[in-house]
DNA sequence: TTGTAGGCGTTATCAG
DNA sequence: CTGATAACGCCTACAA
């Protein structure tokens, strides 16, 4: 049996092809008895509608696009795993699908938009990676292409919760000042941070949180603070430096900066009774190795976007309209140093 | 201007459409002369053709499906993460994308693969973490849709070789027998194994690997073989089991299990001179404590699966047909405890 | 509430 | 080698 269409379903009900996408798309213009007719005939044949026909007529493909980003250190791998994961699920809720693609660069990125949109159809973008200056979302809202970025619009001047577009993100400051605290309610007063060199939103943000925490203690030292590139190595040389101006415990950036400085301070003097070195991002390296860090609620955070976008898609009123800019709270996984290993894993 | 389509450009250059198609999909049935007048033509106007009308008449989409598993523990997203990078990069060289998509459970990608092949036409699938008497494989053979799975398929009785459908994958146990050797080259004879319960295709062809290797050196030994369901902890267990029995070194069906080994190995006695854990998918963490690991060639196996699935769609003759079962090695990532904690990362 | 007519942009078929 | 004609399956007017 051929694949059931409209005037294949129209012809053998006796109805016009019209009523049936009415049905479909219209059910309130329907009289109640002949769309349960009509329902009833779509069950039984299986008619699906075709996405191309309805894509040609429309303009619309009901797919949104995401680009994948570069592999860098792959340690971050697992939350764009779980991130495009509950993408795709809250996605495919609303009948969206995700349309994968890559991109070297930022300006590659905007070419294909533009052949995304002109030959694809489709509906609407999702941005990861936000940062300074960023070419992409300029591009996006002068062409007025539907889109929402996980990552705030960073900029010196302007309040991100007037942006134009709408985004998604974590408060990573609240994140590391809830993470000093903590440190600092364990007794700690000399508290570093090992983060990014100065320019990146993400890590200034971090390291703003560790600051302000210091400061309202009354405890701030600016020569704690350490900007390094990403790694554990890395880590590991920012906290022999930090141990060596007097540091007892460090607040990281990230969890391989974390990872390397947990090895310096382990290898100094003995493990402390209380974990002294916080991560950020929560990956499994951390879970494995018994470092506390910052969680990032990542699955959460897609849902969101996905919320926000498909509503700016379906164009309705903005009554009931979820809140254009969300900023989520991380949490603080605290965890001990793994138990199987006596005195501690990397002890 | 308004966007340029067929039939405008047919008017402007005094052509019928069906010319300008034809410089676009058969160009050598054009006069070389007019072609060269549409194909400036169509520079000029920055013409794309629509991908929707295209698939309403020819019924192929150009995209391929792909499902994103659960997540499960995360140590492994970020090898999703390059597979699924290297996977968008050789379908985009070929002009197809990729659209993701979740289910649950095999049964629910196989519902999912009736809707995305009736509704949006998808040209093919790609499937991953194979099993025994997988289902999925199965369907798609039986209604005749072309795929590509990366992963054998397992089966007792058949040689993969001969199977029906494309795959591509790693040879897990030569690298295991590799591992294996390389520590009875260090002088190790009581080698274990810490795999998972047999059932698992992946699973039981590494500890395969592990077992020829012995047998050939003439010291296998039953009692150090273990099975346990993958995790840091339990693989902890299993080396403190497999160490009680006398072992000197173990190989790990995974990197979480070579976590637990190690730092089981490393709470026991001082660190040996020569790595004596070795673990699987040379995942960041491994890189990160130093930890010798089984590397996947995953950019690669992706690259071919894409390649022999475009093939299978562009319905070539099987002459100049790319390899239809490719069984990759992996390779070995030989590493040494971190320099950094000075008696090794878990040390 | 239902039916009719037209068109979205492309490719296939078949003449010339 | 080129051009006319007819689908592909759906949706949006507008008319009945």
């Amino acid at each position: 049996m051929a694949k059931a269409t409209l005037v294949s379903l129209a012809e053998s009900l006796g109805v016009s092809r019209q009523t049936i996408s009415n049905v479909i798309n219209a059910p309130h213009r329907v009289k109640p008895e002949t769309r349960l007719r009509v329902e009833h005939a779509i069950a039984e044949s299986g008619y699906r509608p075709s996405a191309a026909a309805r894509q040609l007529r429309t303009r619309r493909s009901m797919n949104l696009g995401i680009r994948l980003m570069p592999v860098v250190d792959g340690i971050n791998g697992s939350i764009l795993d779980r991130f495009l994961h509950a993408l795709t699920e809250a996605a495919q809720e609303d009948s969206y699908r995700l349309t994968l693609f890559s991109a070297a660069t930022d300006d590659d990125e905007v070419r294909q938009y533009e052949e995304l949109l002109n030959v694809s159809d489709l509906d609407g973008f999702v941005l990861t990676g936000t940062h300074h200056g960023d070419q992409r979302t300029a591009w996006l809202l002068e062409n007025e292409i539907p889109f929402a970025s996980f990552g705030r619009p960073w900029s010196d001047t302007e309040d991100p919760f007037s942006s134009l577009h709408p985004w998604v993100d974590v408060d990573g400051g609240a994140g590391t000042q809830q993470a000093t605290g903590l440190l600092l309610d364990q007794g700690h007063t000399a508290i570093g941070f090992i983060g990014w060199p100065a320019g990146s939103g993400a890590g200034d943000d971090r390291r703003d949180g560790w600051r302000r925490a210091l400061q309202a203690a009354g405890v701030f030292a600016d020569q704690l603070d350490v900007a390094v590139n990403d790694g554990v190595p890395a880590g590991a040389r920012a906290a022999e430096s930090l141990i060596a101006a007097g540091a007892t415990a460090v607040v990281c950036a990230s969890d391989s900066l974390a990872l390397g400085a947990l090895s310096a301070f382990r290898s100094q003097h003995r493990a402390p009774a209380t974990p002294n070195v916080i991560g950020f991002d929560d990956t499994p390296v951390a879970a494995a190795v018994g470092l506390s860090s910052i969680a990032q609620p990542i699955e959460e955070a897609a849902r969101d976007i996905i919320r926000v976008l498909t509503h700016t898609l379906s164009g309705d009123a903005d009554a009931g309209r979820p809140d254009k800019h969300l900023l989520l709270p991380p949490t603080l996984a605290q965890r001990v140093p793994h138990p199987l290993a006596g005195n501690g894993w990397l002890g």
